[in-house]
This record gives C-alpha cells, sequence and structure tokens, in this order.
DNA sequence: GCCCAGGTGGGTA
DNA sequence: TACCCACATGGG
C-alpha cells in the first residue's frame, strides 16, 4: 500500500490513480501503463509539470493509451478543475464532503460516473462502489441484477448489501476484476471455469 | 484482418 | 429519455 487508502487500483499517488481513471476509459491496462511510463520517464506525472504541456505535446505523449486527443483534453480539463478549485493536489480533494465532492466531480469534462468514482474510492478514500464493465458483466449474467440496469441503479444494488466500507469495496471491486481476467484466460474452457459456465466475455449473451 | 478493452460526450429522434 | 457514434492504440 503506497499511501492512505490504497490498495489495488495500479498507482504510486493519488494523482497517478486520477490520470489512470481518465486513461483506462475503453482501453486496456497495459496501453494505460505505456503511457503512464513515458510520462514518468519525464517527470511528468505531477499537475504542475503536466498542466505546462501543450495539448498537442500531451497527447503525443498519451498515445499509447488510445484515444489520445480526446483523453488529452479530459486530462487538461482534470489539471484545470484541480487548478482552480484545489490548489492542484489531489490530497485537498478530501477536504470535501462526499455528497458535495461527487457531483462537483461529474462537472468535470471527461469523468462520467465510474472515472469520478473511482477517483473518490482509490485517490480520495471514500466508500464508494465503482461499477466497471466487469461489474456490469458478471452481474447481469449471473442474474444478479437487471440486464438493463443503469450506472446508478446497478451501484445501488450492490451497495445497499454491503456495509459501508471503502477498504471492503477496494477488495470486492479488485476480486471482481481479477474473477473477469482469470476468466479470459480460460475462456476456451468456459464450463471448467470459476462460474460454471457463465461467459463473461463482451457481447455474449447470458447462457 | 477482425474483435476487443476497467467510458464519455455529443448528436439525433 | 433512449439510442447511435466517434474516439484510437495494442494484444489475441
Amino acid at each position: 500500500m503506497a499511501f492512505g487508502p490504497a490498495g489495488w487500483w495500479p498507482a504510486q499517488t493519488p494523482f497517478e490513480v486520477c490520470l489512470g481513471a481518465i486513461l483506462v476509459q475503453n482501453t486496456a491496462w497495459p496501453n494505460v501503463e505505456r503511457a503512464l511510463a513515458g510520462l514518468r520517464a519525464r517527470g511528468l506525472l505531477e499537475p504542475a509539470a503536466l498542466a505546462s504541456l501543450p495539448q498537442a505535446e500531451l497527447a503525443e505523449l498519451l498515445r499509447p493509451a488510445g484515444t489520445f486527443n480526446v483523453k488529452a483534453r479530459r486530462v487538461r480539463a482534470w489539471l484545470e478543475f484541480l487548478h482552480q478549485d484545489f490548489g492542484g493536489r489531489v490530497e485537498n480533494l478530501a477536504g470535501v464532503p462526499l455528497g458535495e465532492l461527487r457531483p462537483r466531480l461529474l462537472q468535470v469534462h471527461g469523468l462520467g460516473p465510474e472515472s469520478a468514482d473511482a477517483i473518490l474510492l482509490y485517490a480520495v478514500g471514500h466508500p464508494v462502489f465503482v461499477v466497471d464493465a466487469y461489474t456490469t458483466r458478471i452481474f447481469a449474467r449471473l442474474g444478479l441484477a437487471r440486464r438493463q440496469a443503469g450506472y446508478d441503479e446497478l451501484q445501488a444494488f450492490i451497495t445497499s448489501r454491503l456495509p459501508e466500507d471503502a477498504g471492503l469495496f477496494n477488495d470486492y471491486h479488485a476480486q471482481l476484476v481479477r474473477l473477469a481476467k482469470e476468466h479470459c484466460r480460460v475462456r476456451p474452457r468456459c464450463a471448467t471455469c470459476p462460474l460454471e459456465g457463465v461467459c463473461l466475455r463482451r457481447g455474449v449473451p447470458m447462457r
């Protein structure tokens, strides 16, 4: 555990959590790692340094993560928000109550519910359950939640059945991701995987 | 070559 | 509100 709430999200600082939350949008994590490594090698994993880059240059550095022009705009929006409202320090987000902070994050260009919640849980330490594609697929295909359930509905479904604990949400999410990835590795043998025939691949209908 | 990945914003009906 | 669609790299 490298910092505060800590845990499973692969990052060394709260700021890296935030960057990762944006860069991983619709992207495989190894591509995010490549982009973060490039930034790290240039000493740019820090708000002020990153904010000093022209957008075109930032986009080039984000290229390995895919949709890099989009993500460059979103990262800059995040940096602007951090600078304007929090003195450029992610740590200062902790001073705002969750009920007030989440709506403010959702106003930032490029932060939807999942990215905002990842920041709230993994960078700030609030007890917020992060609903990602793995979560949605697993719950839908196990028949635990309505297949058409939207983000807020599924989040409420899960949260209402668990104690409100950031550490637990952190671990629960990690287990879901591990389960989904493990399943992907064994997918030629769906029938023998831990989910007993439930396929987690995207686009595969239930049963 | 094709499908897919830890989403989001913008456009249209 | 409820769908489409663009965004784009790298792995299987």
